[in-house]
DNA sequence: CCGGCTTCTGTTGTGCACAACATGATCCGA
DNA sequence: TCGGATCATGTTGTGCACAACAGAAGCCGG
C-alpha cells in the first residue's frame, strides 16, 4: 500500500478508506472474512478511534458489517440481491451516455486504450484473482468518467464493484475457465474502446450493458450446475 | 424524539441515525446549518464517541460534511448537482415498476389512503416547512416499498430525500404559492393511489413520473426570476 | 490609522482505558 | 456420561482527556 503517514490527517482517513475499499474489492479481503480492529489499527500506526471512523463509513455503504462482540466482517450478498442488482445494472449501463454524457477527452481514451493492452496482455492466474481483480476495478474507475452525472456514476460504481468482487471470488471458487473469461472482459474493453474512438457513447454503453447480461447469464448457469 | 436510552445498545446507533436523518430531511438542521457533537451528545445522554460514528456513516451518505477544526456542517447542494439528481429521477421513476414490481399489499395500500388524507387535510403554515416535510417524507418511505429491489429503492430514497428536503426549503425561502405547492402534491398522492387501486403499477410511476418532471420546472423557474 | 502577529477560544480528530457483549472451554453435579 | 452453569477470552462499543486545527479577537509596532 502506499505510505500515508507522511499525509496531513484529514486526508488520511480518505486514504485509509480508498484503501480498504481497495482490498475488499481485490478480494485481499474474501467476502465472510472477520477483519481485526485492533491488527488494521497497528497495520496502518493509528488507534483504534480513528479506523472505526472509516469503518462506519464502509458499514454505511455496505462493504462491511459490525457485530459487537463478535467482529467486523466483510460483506456476502444473497444470489437474490446479487440477481437484483445485476437487473439494475442492465438499465443504469444505458443511463450513462443518457444522461449529462461528456465527449472522452484525449486523457480518458489514453486511459481505455491502457487498459485494452493490460486485457491483453493479461494471463490466467489460478492462484491469485488480484490481476483480474485490478483490471476490473481499474476499468470501472475510468468508465465513470463518460458521464457528468455524479450520483448516477457513483452510484453504478457502487453496484459494479459489489458485483465485480462477487464474480471474480466465485469464478476463481469453481471451475470456470478462467482464461475464457478473461478473454471476453479483455474483449469487452477493446470493443468499447473502439466505439469511443469514433465517439459513439451509446455504442459503448449498448456494448457494456450487453456483456454485463452475458455475465450475468453465466454466473446463473454456473449457480444452476453447483446446486 | 422517540426515547432511545431504553433500546438495547446496538439499536440504539441506528435508532439515532434514523433520528438525524429525520431532522435533516424535515428541515429541522437547514443546509449549511453547523451542527455541534458536544450539544448532541448531550441532548441524547452519551459522549461524542458513539454520536461520531453515526455522523461518520451520514457524512458517508452525504448529507453531512465535517471539517476538522470548523464543524460539522449539514450539506448544501449546488444547482447543477440538483439537476443532476433531478434528471436522474426522471429516469428511476419508471424503473420501479419495471424491475421486481411488487402488487401494493392491502397495507401499503391504506397506507397510501392515510396519505392522502393527510394531503387533502394540510393547510399551508407559512411558519413551519415541518408538516410538508414530514408528508412528503412519509410519503418516500411508503413509496419505497411498490418494488422489492432493494439496492434501486434505497437509492431513489436517498436521492428523493435530498431533493425534498432542498425543494421544501428553497419553498419557503422564496414567495412562491404555499397553498399551490401542496396542493399539487396532495393530487399527486391521490392520483398514484387510483393507479394504484386498479393495481397498475406502471401507471403509478408514469404519475410520479411527471410530477417530478412538473416540480423540477417550476424549481428552475423560480430560480431563473431570482438571479 | 493600519497591517501583521499573537493569543485565545471553540471545534473536530486521536489515543487509551474500560464496559458490554458473544462465544467457546471448563468445571461440577446428578 | 451427560447437561447446564460458570468462567475465560477476545471482540466491538463507550467515555474521557488531550492533541491538532481554524478562525476571530486583540495587541503591538510602524
Amino acid at each position: 500500500m502506499d505510505d500515508i503517514a507522511h499525509l496531513s490527517a484529514l486526508d488520511r482517513a480518505d486514504a485509509l478508506e480508498a484503501e480498504l475499499r481497495e482490498r475488499i474489492c481485490l478480494l485481499d479481503y474474501l467476502p465472510g472474512q472477520r477483519l481485526s480492529e485492533t491488527e488494521l489499527a497497528e497495520e496502518f500506526g493509528i488507534s483504534r478511534t480513528p479506523l472505526r471512523k472509516v469503518l462506519a463509513k464502509l458499514e454505511g455503504a455496505g462493504l462491511v458489517a459490525s457485530r459487537h462482540g463478535v467482529g467486523t466482517f466483510v460483506t456476502e450478498l444473497a444470489d437474490e440481491e446479487l440477481d437484483q442488482i445485476y437487473r439494475l445494472r442492465l438499465e443504469l449501463a444505458q443511463l450513462a451516455a443518457k444522461l449529462d454524457p461528456v465527449p472522452p477527452a484525449p486523457e480518458t481514451l489514453s486511459r481505455f486504450r491502457r487498459l485494452a493492452e493490460r486485457g491483453r496482455a493479461l494471463r490466467p492466474d489460478p492462484d491469485s484473482p488480484r490481476p483480474l481483480a485490478r483490471l476490473i476495478y481499474d476499468f470501472i474507475q475510468v468508465q465513470a468518467e463518460l458521464s457528468a452525472n455524479r450520483p448516477l456514476m457513483d452510484f453504478a460504481t457502487h453496484l459494479y464493484s459489489q458485483t465485480a468482487r462477487l464474480w471474480v471470488h466465485s469464478l476463481y471458487a469453481s471451475d470456470l475457465d478462467l482464461g475464457e473469461e478473461i478473454a471476453i472482459f479483455a474483449r469487452e474493453v477493446e470493443d468499447i474502446l473502439q466505439a469511443l474512438e469514433t465517439g459513439d457513447l451509446e455504442a459503448a454503453a449498448l456494448i457494456h450493458r450487453a456483456h454485463v447480461s452475458m455475465s450475468w447469464r453465466r454466473l446463473r448457469a454456473r449457480r444452476l450446475t453447483r446446486s
